[in-house]
DNA sequence: CACTCTCCCTGAAAGC
DNA sequence: TGCTTTCAGGGAGAGT
């Protein structure tokens, strides 16, 4: 769930542990989709906070001793900022004591995200971000690349906009909201877009995308940003969520593609 | 290689 | 009300 605006509005909420040494940390679980590797307790301890960052869903918190953090979120993660006297609840799994009493603690009730660590200069070759798209935001993705990207691809549009490799940072309910937005049917496949629609998606991405930031993120159940606060972007969701409800006098549809559910208005999304 | 499906896990919501 | 079933936003990896 959390899809780039919630990883970016964690982010900034994190901003605050900036130059903060990790003084303890304590890890209460074994499995998240990865194992937390055996000796990050020896690699942070000591170490200071040096810059925090996003690419594309995962977070990078770079520390001053050529190692970086790498979290994912998975579904249901949520990084949480608290000061001292913070009690542990369910699925806090990883915990990191901060100078300044602050306390960093991650939490994932379905364990679908992970932590890591690997050096900062290898960054990139961590095995999920060596084959990372480019980023959703990035003013690098231009039509004319999407279109060489996808111009020979028979996978329906929405397929495309959730593989991470092709654009990353997008998830199935941005990809919905994306769509309608652009006026492009998700079922359309990437071989049918011609490139003056792919320039009206691109510009949907961007708009879709920041919206959100600016909301602080949506959040449906599980997602809170880093102060324990709600985003509320998910009350701007046009078709999201919205099966039978009516845009105008059109309806909202439910479908599945490839085992996840698309919401679209096919009356307003005709190409 | 490109594409599709299943599964990891827990909890909320829906169904009965 | 309470028990059971279904479903969920990510994404890797196996299978075709």
């Amino acid at each position: 769930m959390p899809e780039l605006p919630e990883v970016e509005t964690t982010i900034e909420g994190l901003k605050f542990t900036l130059k903060q040494k990790i003084q303890k940390v304590t890890i209460h679980t074994k499995k998240l989709r990865l194992n937390i590797p055996t000796n990050i307790k020896n690699i942070l301890i000591n170490s200071k906070i040096s810059n925090i960052r996003r690419i594309a869903k995962y977070i990078i918190i770079d520390l001053d001793i050529k190692f970086s953090l790498i979290i994912h979120l998975g579904m249901s993660g949520r990084l949480k900022l608290q000061l001292a006297r913070y009690k542990k609840t369910k699925h806090d799994h990883f915990i990191c004591y901060l100078s300044k009493n602050k306390i960093l603690i991650y939490n994932d009730p379905r364990k679908f995200g992970f932590i890591d660590i690997i050096e900062t200069g290898n960054l990139l070759k961590h095995k999920y971000l060596i084959n990372i798209g480019i980023d959703a935001l990035s003013r690098k993705l231009t039509a004319k690349l999407l279109f060489e990207k996808i111009k020979k691809s028979e996978v329906p549009i929405k397929q495309i906009l959730l593989d991470q490799k092709i654009i990353a940072g997008i998830g199935n309910i941005y990809a919905s909201e994306i769509l309608f937005d652009a006026k492009i049917s998700p079922l359309v496949l990437g071989n049918q877009l011609e490139i003056s629609l792919i320039m009206q998606l691109i510009k949907s991405i961007r708009r879709i995308l920041n919206r959100a930031i600016k909301f602080g993120g949506s959040s449906i159940r599980d997602y809170t940003s880093v102060d324990g606060t709600l985003g509320n972007f998910q009350n701007n969701f046009k078709v999201y969520g919205r099966e039978g409800e009516k845009i105008g006098k059109h309806k909202v549809i439910k479908v599945i593609q490839y085992g996840r559910s698309t919401f679209y208005c096919p009356n307003l999304q005709k190409i």
